[in-house]
DNA sequence: CTGAAAGCGCTTACAG
DNA sequence: CTGAAAGCGCTTACAG
């Protein structure tokens, strides 16, 4: 840890303005926290000296001290997946961070990143709230193992579990993955696919997948069957390097053929792949993608895809932890998050192998 | 503002812990923070006594009265860019976020991310952190505007900027863009190209454009031309839901062009595009992009491009701050990030029209 | 409406 | 090494 020392500073206090004008620090404290509701028209001129007095003697409230008496910090925490080795997080994760900032900003809250690989993980690289008492709440965000989830029950009072593998009555935020399955199944049915693969594993991580993979193939799988389609797999073996590569790829491609990616990283890894087989995609065989980020809309927005809103996810995760804090014996009801089909042009049917836009 | 009741709580404090044991609480402050140098084998006995009743009585340190006391909240706000009506970011900030973080975590400081569009931002959209001391230093990512720099100068005591227009003397990151603009066009030089498109205009925003778009075209440009190449033009209209789109593309592919993608998103954009025309990105034309993701590196690694470490930029970033915040009359000298130049499948050279990996 | 007093939980500075 | 005292800057709780 560094040391630093204490800046010797000429601070602005309360009690210093409130000498200037030759009244409590209790009154300037009241004035500047908008605490009076009724004015005389005395009370009002002077309540506006003092502003005016704080405004330009440089007054600025110090948080710390705010924090100390009233016994909240006003602080959210947002914990991330840090995988040793990984240092590159999911991006998804940025957008649900904007999405919570959002929402919090507009109550004084601040948001705190937190990153967490394990439990065990080494105290020179753990983050100091876990030692400390410096966070209202924590919203955890991501695949982290039961062991994780059970130490964070313990050391942390309010939590919000935002598309984990949690899901309780309350206070939990999923994807609705089983709506994901079955809206591509239904919309290559709908295209008249019968040859339809899913690109990559059904299973990948030692402690358990994210609920995401397990529902989203789950529910796509068990659609197809009910009309007599059976799903087939194009695998992307596990890398160290984290590289998807599908190797099997060459032969399968056909315009009667159907790609389901897990998420935009697999589309543009089918899409580079195939071309460079010079293969293209929506002409010379289909592919849906499972998810959607804000990339895809800016610069691929002919993606047959099914599309969800993490920005909304994010702000409905900080409005239930701000709800929580409020009412802390109240805990809000968890909730699934719905998606949409957004209908491209990389997967037409199979009939024909179209060409042009 | 919402208004929550400070909670009675039975905090474990020092003082209790003192009085469980009979000693002082200097005594227990002393010993848990490791403070003794020397120990007796009484004073280790002790020592040892007091952390057991300690982790017994669930002491948590607070946080609060730490700031308080020590003048310092050891906690670094992250600014980014929020502009009106544009809720999603440049996904770069999340990587630079991640390296800034990371090299904080080890000095125990936190990390706060703070949005901000305008100065002249609503009170109750703009975050509390430029209402109150609560950041020892803040660290200033993006294209802000010049009177936004001006006024985190007045307002904010402490700050880094990387990968913003400000390259002062000191504390200043920036990419050497100058390097990125030379090495796309030496090599696409080297490769036999004299036919290379600028994908997107030159210029685009109302208040300036990020030094990144000016230094990287007019280096390229200059390069180029110093070779008797003119740099020529794809246009990409700037449009009210932001995609990117380039109608004047149909007409311009052929085997003998080189496009130039500004980032990854114009890259994705472009391949897009010429596979809705049936055309393939490395076989119908040529294709390099100026810049790097890490989901490009999962994805889509045959994309010739230049690439640089933004996690290295952020994690440089993070250490300037503390080296500056350690001796505040010390300031750290500003410094360039290098790139380099990663050959893929994409730019083969004019000459003909390759197939096959 | 106003203010004097007390205290939030630590750490600094000083005396032993 | 140890501890009694003071104080960081605010807000709560109480009395006027």
């Amino acid at each position: 840890m560094t040391t630093v020392k204490a800046p010797k500073q000429n601070t602005v206090t309360l009690q210093a303005i409130a000498d200037e004008i030759g009244v409590s620090a209790m009154t300037v404290s009241r004035v500047l926290n908008g605490d009076y509701k009724v004015h005389t028209k005395l009370a009002l001129r002077r309540a506006d000296e003092i502003r005016k007095v704080a405004k330009d003697m440089g007054y600025v409230p110090n948080a710390a001290a705010r924090m100390m008496r009233s016994r909240q910090t006003r602080q959210i925490g947002l914990l991330l997946r840090n995988e040793e080795g990984h240092r590159y997080h999911n991006l998804a994760a940025f957008i649900l961070m904007l999405g919570i900032n959002a929402r919090l900003e507009k109550e004084g809250y601040l948001l705190n990143i937190v990153r967490l690989g394990d439990v065990r993980q080494d105290q020179n690289r753990r983050s100091r709230v876990f030692d400390e008492r410096l966070l209202d709440g924590l919203i955890v965000f991501g695949n982290f193992s039961q062991e994780v989830h059970d130490w964070i029950d313990q050391v942390m009072p309010h939590c919000v579990w935002a598309d984990t593998n949690r899901f309780d009555e309350h206070l939990c935020l999923q994807r609705n993955e089983e709506q994901v399955g079955e809206l591509v199944a239904k919309h290559l049915l709908n295209l008249g696919y019968r040859r339809v693969f899913w690109t990559g594993r059904p299973s990948y991580h030692e402690f358990g997948d994210h609920y995401s993979l397990t529902k989203r193939h789950r529910s796509l799988k068990q659609t197809l069957a009910s009309q007599g389609v059976a799903l087939q797999y194009i695998d992307a073996p596990k890398r160290a390097d984290n590289r998807l590569y599908f190797p099997d790829m060459v032969d399968i491609l056909k315009p009667d053929c159907a790609l389901v990616a897990y998420n935009t990283l697999g589309a543009h890894a089918i899409t580079s792949t195939a071309n460079a087989m010079g293969k293209v995609v929506g002409h010379d065989f289909g592919l849906v993608c499972c998810d959607d980020t804000s990339e895809i809309f800016e610069a691929w927005p002919g993606l047959s895809r099914v599309s969800y809103d993490r920005f909304e996810m994010g702000y409905k995760a900080a409005q239930m932890m701000l709800d929580h804090l409020k009412h802390p014996s109240h805990q809000p009801e968890s909730c699934l998050i719905d998606s949409q089909w957004l209908a491209g042009n990389t997967a037409w049917g199979p009939l024909e192998k179209r060409m042009g836009l």
